[in-house]
DNA sequence: CGGCTTTGACCGGCGC
DNA sequence: GCGCCGGTCAAAGCCG
């Protein structure tokens, strides 16, 4: 292949390969993409097929190839055995373009054929050994898809137990004072770490007189069902884009609450949680929006206080009614650096390369959840849990709850050890891990200690890995090395990639992150009485978040 | 013409 | 109660 091409698998038509100058091709990595490559043996598919009308020709062979005109009978003769060896549809066309120009009897040369088929040839071996390196990377991707499952699955059966043995306690040990309310402590703590979007949950949560008859007959759904854009509640509150919303997700849990309240309660509880927890990504970027794989639609800009640069609203809309939303901003620091803020997880499937992105923030979300979750409120010395969870400096990862949600923010902007990336046994290096998930079996290191954590005190009582809200106080941008232009924009969708691959293959990483928390908070408030629930709603928050 | 962006207006939360 | 601010709406305009 020619330097300056590249393969496409082009996901969004599911059915189509393409040889293209690859300036982009990053976005696609040769990952399992669900590729029909039976359509390959299909020589009406081959015709449909348009390969270089629009598009330069690979310079080596051109002069004599006139693309419009294939002799379709001619071709079996020289793909066939392509067929068999690659199946790609690519070296089908690749190859029907050089035949046209030997039927053409312009070059009828045995030199020219000659070197054709050299180059055929190479063309081969270089597509199978894409193809063994696919495989091998759907192998990787399998085995981390397989141990992520496992992990979740087991989160779940613990957090059964753990809520059913909680529930029985809870019972006996609030009984006298609410009077009855199942459970009101425990989910308590765990909303207290958002503001006003868990204040539904919590009123029905706090009353337990109207509990029931809220689970059966929401208040806010009645009003809600049925609206569309524009249209407004009893509130005069806009409903866009939330009754179809984690908001009127919680309607099935609800419907589902009538059988099993309690474990709805907490789906609910943990759904709203989820809203409100924000992933942020710091990328250096001279494009106005980074690539994440998904459509975006535009729905507000505004100037924040603080940032010369607007702030930028975007909203996902590859499916009806997700409720994904994400801001974009320059960094008023530094205004290379693009500040992307995503909101919410999608409630629809994702091509690869947004998964990369989605299951990254979803992953932050859910670490920045289970610290939040098993924290009080604003006592914390800041520096305790920073040197407790994090021995070294290094970070990559902030969670912030200074800011009205707890945020988590990935910093891709620098990297902070470049020997470390140049290995890729690393045990955990979000930035610039290079997509080695299969290292985090044999590293002896343990993920955390790649995350610097520092406690912010706030109402919220957040977690705080990090640097970037640290940046002016902890170490000025100035001082972080220069980053290499590969490392950038192009590499993002990798290092997402990485970033999810880290975070959710390891499961020693949420677990020792909830088990530091745990045991620091559980020092500092020994009267804290939610401590001992922190693995529980932490194990709740992964495994409903993870669904995504 | 449909989808997207722009932009002024509106709303709710929060601090004073 | 008032003003500030973040977030969202939706009409108008733009664009392919």
């Amino acid at each position: 292949m020619d330097k300056g091409w590249g393969l496409t698998l082009d996901t969004s038509s599911s059915q189509s390969l393409s040889l293209f100058p690859s300036n982009d091709n990053t976005m696609f990595p040769l990952l399992g993409f669900p590729v029909n490559l039976s359509r390959a043996a299909n020589k009406e598919a081959v015709g449909e097929v348009d390969f270089f009308s629009d598009r330069p020709p690979p310079p080596s062979h051109d002069h004599n190839v006139k693309p419009n005109i294939v002799k379709q009978e001619n071709l079996d003769e020289t793909l066939a055995p392509l067929h068999v060896n690659t199946g790609l549809q690519l070296l089908t066309a690749n190859t029907g373009s050089d035949q046209s120009t030997v039927d053409d009897g312009v070059s009828s040369d045995a030199e020219d054929k000659r070197a054709k088929s050299t180059e055929l040839a190479q063309l081969q071996v270089e597509l199978q050994r894409m193809n063994a390196e696919n495989k091998k990377l759907k192998e990787m991707l399998s085995h981390v898809t397989g141990n992520y499952t496992a992990l979740q699955m087991h989160l779940m059966t613990l957090m059964q137990q753990n809520h059913h043995a909680e529930t029985t306690e809870n019972e006996g040990k609030l009984e006298d004072k609410n009077h009855g309310v199942d459970g009101g402590k425990v989910p308590r703590q765990f909303l207290d770490i958002g503001p006003s979007g868990t204040a539904e949950v919590d009123d029905q949560l706090s009353d337990s007189s109207d509990e029931r008859t809220r689970s059966s007959t929401p208040q806010n759904n009645n009003v809600e069902v049925g609206t569309r854009d524009g249209v407004r509640n009893n509130n005069g509150k806009h409903e866009l884009g939330r009754e179809e919303s984690p908001e009127s997700e919680s309607q099935g849990y609800n419907k589902l609450q009538k059988m099993n309240p309690s474990n709805c309660m907490e789906q609910s509880t943990t759904e709203a949680t989820m809203r409100k927890a924000r992933v942020s990504v710091r990328a250096r970027s001279e494009a106005p929006m980074i690539s994440d794989g998904c459509q975006w639609r535009k729905y507000g800009q505004k100037m924040a206080k603080g940032n010369p640069c607007p702030r930028a609203y975007y909203r996902c809309t590859m499916a009806v009614g997700c409720p994904v939303r994400k801001q974009v901003q320059r960094c008023a620091e530094d205004r290379t650096i693009l500040v992307t803020t995503y909101e919410g997880t999608h409630n629809h499937p994702l091509p690869p390369a947004a998964m990369a992105m989605a299951s990254t923030t979803s992953a932050a979300a859910s670490m920045l959840l289970s610290g939040s979750m098993s924290s009080a409120e604003g006592m914390m010395n800041p520096n305790l849990l920073a040197r407790a969870i994090l021995p070294c400096s290094s970070s990559m990862a902030t969670l912030s709850a200074s800011a009205p949600f707890p945020t988590v923010t990935l910093d891709l902007t620098h990297n902070p050890n470049p020997l470390q990336f140049q290995r890729p046994s690393v045990p955990f290096q979000v930035p610039f891990l290079q997509g080695q998930p299969q290292s985090f079996g044999s590293g002896s290191a343990t993920p955390i200690a790649q995350v610097q954590a520092l406690y912010n005190q706030s109402k919220f009582s957040g977690l705080q890995l990090s640097q970037e809200v640290g940046s002016s106080q902890l170490a000025p941008q100035a001082s972080r090395p220069p980053l290499q232009p590969n490392q950038q924009q192009p590499s993002l969708a990798d290092t997402v990639s990485a970033a999810t691959a880290a975070i959710t293959a390891d499961p020693n990483f949420t677990a020792v992150l909830a088990a530091a928390i745990s045991s620091i908070i559980g020092g500092a408030h020994a009267n804290n009485n939610t401590t001992t629930n922190n693995n529980n709603t932490s194990r709740t928050t992964i495994s409903n978040f993870s669904g995504n």
